[in-house]
DNA sequence: ATATAAAATTGTAATTATTACAATTCCGTA
DNA sequence: TACGGAATTGTAATAATTACAATTTTATAT
């Protein structure tokens, strides 16, 4: 499916900016911020305006086409996966990676939401990334240089 | 136990300021941003500053005496409850609730991370809060007035 | 009690993310 | 081809958070 018909399925119409946004979403499988897609979209969309780039993303979360991810205390990123699945943040990088190997009980709504009507889960985990967990390791063998 | 003893078992030196922000913190089981920490103290704390707040909350947080959640894409706010539990924000009058009643399966690390190192889960729920959803539904019997 | 040094607190200014809004451009239809 | 509504843009405003230097507090040694 083109990602022209796949915004016509969520409803949303699809514009020159629309289409090149959610293509950068499904292609770049990262976690960008809004400030990320419009520093790489930015290049080869001259007119590209930072306004629009929140305002559609906002719309993509709106009709179903993206989530919004607030793991990351100082600003939101956006994921055009929309399958439940875990999220991990690395706290030395700021990288966000899935974890589709999470048990998906967390998934399930739970039966005593105390009346509360939830239409969303999300689960988030923080550490250190395999990456980063190297480096350190590496840099602890050879402490003075 | 006192608050003070309670800062001194998370290595935290209790100064005014700490025990303040600490007790307030685990008298009212509310979520308060910083924002809110600091309007509610001030007044009786004529002398605080904000960013007091801000680096109190953050030391409580690195020393492990409260969590920070993100939940709120706008502001974190901040939990004196250390124990490991859910949390619902509601859309609509952006109030967070504690969700103890969720199964705890979610708390267990999963197996596979990737090489990934991780030291904090936490899940969250999005949706309209008990209050918010009667309100709606009054309207909806009245809708003209 | 007093001097001293380190730690904590404060106030201000800077930074960063996000939103508001009015002006302009784009696009489908008459 | 003109019109009207929706989409996009640029700028300015807002809001949350941090940086940082100056001041105050606190603990300790004299």
């Amino acid at each position: 499916m083109s990602t022209y018909e796949y915004l016509l399925t969520h409803e949303i119409k699809p514009s020159q900016q629309r289409i090149c946004l959610m293509e950068f979403l499904l292609k770049h499988r990262i976690h960008p911020t809004a400030e990320e897609v419009y520093s790489r979209l930015s290049p080869s969309m001259p007119t590209l305006s930072k306004t629009t780039v929140y305002n559609t993303l906002k719309l993509f979360v709106q009709k179903g086409a993206a989530q919004m991810l607030t793991i990351d205390e100082r600003n939101a990123c956006f994921d055009a996966d929309i399958t439940k699945h875990a999220h991990f943040l690395c706290k030395e990088c700021g990288k966000v990676y899935d974890l589709h190997e999470v048990p998906s009980h967390w998934q399930q709504l739970p039966e005593d939401t105390l009346g509360h009507l939830i239409d969303e889960v999300q689960l988030y985990y923080r550490g250190t990334c395999r990456k980063c967990a190297e480096k350190q390791a590496k840099k602890k063998l050879k402490p003075t240089k």
